[in-house]
DNA sequence: TTCTTTGCAAATCGTTTGCAGCATG
DNA sequence: CATGCTGCAAACGATTTGCAAAGAA
């Protein structure tokens, strides 16, 4: 994600307006390692901007991720996260509880190259890797429910993306 | 993607049931390189299943991200796509009309390694990467609308998911 | 027969839209 | 002071749930 004065700037030379909201938005966001939902961005924000619309948080966001500054993406919670993170990093997602967190620096020593700039006539503007498994905590707990009783690990499953 | 004798065992085993409609969903996901919409699978899935519902379908779709048989992922369209695609290969998504295609083989030399078992104590079941930007004819578009009035790209965005 | 799965209809809830007032450049 | 942005309330629509009937094992 650019820095907020490059946004600014950005904005501008389009004719756009940079507004607090804009400014506030981008400064929650850039440093942000959570991958939050738009829901959670918007109960840390009202602290500074009470008077938040999610109407216009939902257009900032969406903005930057149509400008290739911020990813959205689906961990299975059925909640959109974004990431202002466009570095080429890789994300360690749990198939059971939904929970993101980056891949720990010294657990990947294989870092690819950076994102070429254009693939099979795309323009590339980012890049990102996803690993799916399960989590310690989930590891244990379907370890400890298979001791339990060996039959059906995942009972009804018409309840787990929400 | 496991196969569907491999899903039925596993099925049976703990005590589910193989039904028809699981078979036929399982087959015709298993080889689908188009990232299908859930909406779209159902389409096509009611030429031979008349009485599917959606209901079922997600059901089931469920049941096999959870198993890690297939990635649930979202290209910004307002769509969950799904991929049996395990393998780890790599995708080429547009930020502009959120078109997915895989990445061509001969375009994409730097195979990284298959996936490690285990990360952070996570066990690994799949992985992907994903390449964001913008396709051939957006890029055009894109630069035909620069060329006519050298302003605005992007208009209005609250209107980019759906 | 027993217990899981299916299908229908209704509900849910995250996200988007219409529009009037406001603030930026 | 012109235009783009914001906030409210209402709409939307993809996905999920409750429950009774159907079908594997």
């Amino acid at each position: 994600m650019r820095t907020v004065e490059e946004l600014a700037e950005s904005v501008r030379a389009q004719g756009g307006k940079v507004t607090s909201q804009r400014v506030l938005i981008w400064q929650a966001l850039r440093n942000d390692k959570t991958h939050p939902t738009a829901e959670a961005l918007y109960e840390r924000l009202r602290a500074v901007l009470p008077r938040l619309s999610l109407t216009t948080l939902y257009t900032v966001l969406n903005e930057l991720v149509e400008w290739g500054d911020v990813r959205r993406f689906d961990t299975g919670d059925g909640h959109i996260h974004f990431d202002p993170d466009t570095s080429g990093h890789a994300e360690l997602i749990c198939l059971r509880c939904h929970s993101v967190i980056d891949v720990p620096d010294d657990e990947y020593h294989a870092q690819p190259a950076p994102a070429p700039q254009e693939i099979a006539g795309y323009s590339i503007l980012m890049r990102t890797e996803q690993y799916y498994g399960f989590c310690p905590a989930c590891r244990a707990a379907l370890a400890t429910l298979k001791e339990e009783h060996g039959e059906r690990l995942t009972s009804d499953t018409r309840s787990i993306a929400r």
